[in-house]
DNA sequence: AGCTATAATGAGAATCGTTATCATTCAAGA
DNA sequence: TCTTGAATGATAACGATTCTCATTATAGCT
């Protein structure tokens, strides 16, 4: 998906909302589309240089996640990350750092992908519980702490 | 591995260090021990019916921590939770409920966890980063939530 | 058993990430 | 243009976590 077009569909959503998609939304977002992983919201604001004020930024990301632009990432100590929900971004899981914590998304083949599929549902089915999504977390050291 | 031998590895652990296995580490180990799913600190401090104090059970994680004893769980927004390192508890995965937050262990049967153990190792094989540990976080809703 | 050195504790202050408040500004539609 | 609700910026409030410091407890020695 363009980046144009990925903006077009964020509107979209937002607009069925009856909420608009304004400076501060769209910096963040676009921010979440380069970036190679999860920002938390002090990164955003350093992303930004400071120019977006960081009780904006806490509420687009609020905004943003309540319409299923973005979604939480599960995998950090004291803070939060945000990254483009799937359906803009497609699937995918995680490097984290247990050294410096940086975040980096990885792709997953297909033939991968499916076996964690199975083995996610097999799993659910013994158990009473409803799965939604899963994330594959790898943990170990980044290039640069290694 | 029995209770009473978790206890004992725990505190050879804690003896090569020069630290000293006090009540508040135990009662630490102890909940978790018995518990079916990580803790925070706060929810440790209910536990004990506030018998020990905040600030004793926060350094108690810091220090089972850095010996290795306990590992904490990412997969929560807003607050650390701690399980028992995986040498004390077996690999296990996760549920984690997307309405209360409660985080349950799973088990996994060895055919599943050697394919994702494969993958992950291919994953990592192609970019510039040392995996040491996994973790897959099985999101969804509880039976409670359901 | 008593001493001593040091680990560990308890209580509270301080810090950090995050959320809520409120007056002001902005933008879409009449 | 005017109106109305959405969005903003600054700041206060909050909850989780860490730090400080005076006090207590414990292992090792005699």
């Amino acid at each position: 998906m363009t980046s144009k077009s990925l903006h077009g569909e964020i509107e979209n959503r937002l607009v069925e909302h009856e909420l608009r998609y304004t400076s501060a939304r769209k910096s963040v977002v676009a921010a979440l589309i380069t970036s190679d992983g999860p920002l938390s919201a002090s990164e955003l604001h350093d992303e930004f240089g400071g120019s977006v004020p960081l009780s904006s930024i806490y509420r687009s990301l609020v905004v943003l996640e309540e319409t299923g632009i973005l979604a939480p990432h599960l995998g950090t100590k004291g803070l939060t990350r945000y990254e483009l929900a799937e359906w803009l971004r497609g699937h995918h899981h995680h490097f984290v750092c247990i050294d410096c914590g940086a975040v980096e998304d990885v792709a997953v083949d297909d033939t991968h992908e499916r076996s964690v599929d199975a083995m996610v549902n097999e799993i659910s089915s013994r158990v009473a519980f409803t799965p939604i999504n899963h994330a594959l977390e790898i943990e170990g050291r980044c290039a640069r702490c290694a």
